[in-house]
RNA sequence: GCCUGGGUAGGGUAGCUGGUUAUCCUAUGGGACUGUGGAUCCCACGACUCGGGUUCGAAUCCCGACCCGGGCCCCA
């Protein structure tokens, strides 16, 4: 029986893996180009990392097991955890802020579906020590760029959870976060029924519903109607402020809650056509996590992209690199390796390792769809030169290797 | 975990109202061609996802598993 590589992970072909590759450099170079600094944090960490924020229910999700010291070990769903106990392990003195990103594997035990799968690869980005819509507009633009970069552009949606959170502060802490799921969901009537079954005030009832519908440009002005004015109020109005300086389009939505319990102010998504269920390619906020991983209390702000989504929806592609075919014959073989070796100094070069005739070569640069061929053939060498062969004219010149060096470097 | 569609050589397919040696295209390796590519011809290679059941006989019908696609749940 065939071995099949596990359900919901794939392989990458060296075609592919160009496309992605270049995507990838794209994004980074933006990342640096911000003051980013590239981390790079453990495939695996102790489980309690990621069930420590989110519970125990979170486990069937996990890729887990015992190691042989008896360690309970999580392979990492996500990277925002580890890049928080790294900050809080070893970086808690540094100055601030500190910047990074990443892009690395994680794992989830879930369905697979078109742009979900149980590896998958996230390239994202942390800013830890500021709490200032400055930091939370920068970590946004930088979302949009790095994603206008490889050209994707998506819906910027743009919320605040302390906003919504002001209106529930006297609410059991379990039940706002299940309305938050709700809300996240937009699942309307359930969180009626919710709202009902806990007896929530009326008033609030109203006040929130209205809240989570607000939308445009008028919303913030009517959210502080709503809820009375606050410093998340003015926060998020700067923050919107400074969103119009860096010239970007978005949406208010206060009824973004991403599902998640450790977002505490701003969050925002990025969605994309052409996904099918699976449309969200970016999704980020800011939290404070430190304090839950034995910290002290740190702002930070980050965000995810989706990098297997991005590929989904990307058209960006590298250039096609000029290919050069080395065709010698059995008596100039080791003459063949030589020259192929100092043309590789310059492009990409290929030479016959089948053992080869000389038209069969000529026929294998025609296949993997070379430009050029350079053969060297004994009348050739004895002149101390090659003839190369365009292969797109069928033109061909006899000349010394230098000059093919220099033809190549030309076109 | 649930619903739904599907799985035949590396890729794409025919067969699938059960019945010789499973069709064709393409790709790959070799040859016709010994110093000039894309064409043609020939040869080779190579598949019924797996397991059980029904049957004299299963790629074909039934059940289960696995994997893929789409949707739900979930998405830290």
């Amino acid at each position: 029986m065939k071995i099949q590589k596990p359900r919901g992970t794939r392989d990458f072909l060296p075609e592919e893996m160009a496309k992605r590759k270049y995507v990838e450099n794209n994004l980074r170079d933006v990342a640096e180009r911000w003051g980013y600094g590239e981390i790079k944090t453990p495939t695996f960490e102790n489980i309690e990392l990621f069930t420590l924020k989110s519970g125990d229910g979170i486990l069937g999700e996990i890729y887990n097991f015992r190691d042989k010291g008896d360690r309970e070990i999580a392979l990492r769903p996500e990277l925002t955890a580890p890049v928080v106990r790294m900050y809080v392990e070893e970086l808690q003195k540094s100055a601030k802020p500190l910047k990074f990103y990443y892009f690395d594997n994680c794992f989830r035990y879930e369905r697979p579906q078109k742009g979900r799968f149980r590896e998958f690869f996230q390239f994202g980005i942390e800013i830890i020590g500021s709490d200032r819509p400055e930091a939370d507009a920068e970590v946004i633009a930088l979302a949009v760029e790095m994603l206008r970069s490889v050209g994707v552009s998506g819906d910027l949606h743009v919320g605040h959870l302390g906003i919504m959170r002001t209106l529930f502060k006297d609410i059991l802490p379990e039940h706002q976060s299940k309305i938050m799921r709700l809300v996240d969901k937009k699942d309307d009537k359930g969180l009626e029924e919710f709202l009902e079954e806990i007896n929530a005030p009326d008033e609030m009832r109203g006040r929130l519903f209205r809240l989570i519908g607000l939308r445009g440009i008028n919303a913030v002005q009517e959210a502080r109607e709503l809820v009375g004015d606050s410093v998340d109020m003015d926060r998020f109005e700067a923050l919107l402020d400074l969103l119009d300086v860096y010239g970007l389009e978005y949406r208010v939505d206060l009824g973004i809650a991403r599902g998640l319990d450790y977002y505490t102010g701003m969050v925002f998504e990025i969605y994309c056509e052409g996904l099918g269920a699976q449309n969200q390619v970016c999704g980020g906020g800011s939290y404070r996590l430190a304090k839950l991983f034995g910290g002290e209390d740190t702002p930070s702000t980050g965000y995810a992209l989706g990098f297997d989504r991005i590929m989904e929806v990307c058209e960006a592609a590298p250039e096609e690199k000029t290919r050069v075919v080395v065709v010698c014959f059995d008596d100039t073989r080791k003459e063949g390796i030589v020259i192929a070796n100092k043309l590789r100094e310059h492009a990409v070069v290929y030479i016959d390792v089948m053992g080869r005739k000389f038209k069969e070569q000529m026929k294998y640069a025609n296949t993997i769809g070379a430009s050029h061929v350079v053969i060297a053939g004994k009348d050739e060498l004895e002149a101390e030169k090659v003839a190369l062969k365009d292969m797109k004219t069928g033109e061909q010149e006899v000349m010394g290797v230098d000059d093919v060096i220099a033809k190549l470097n030309i076109t």
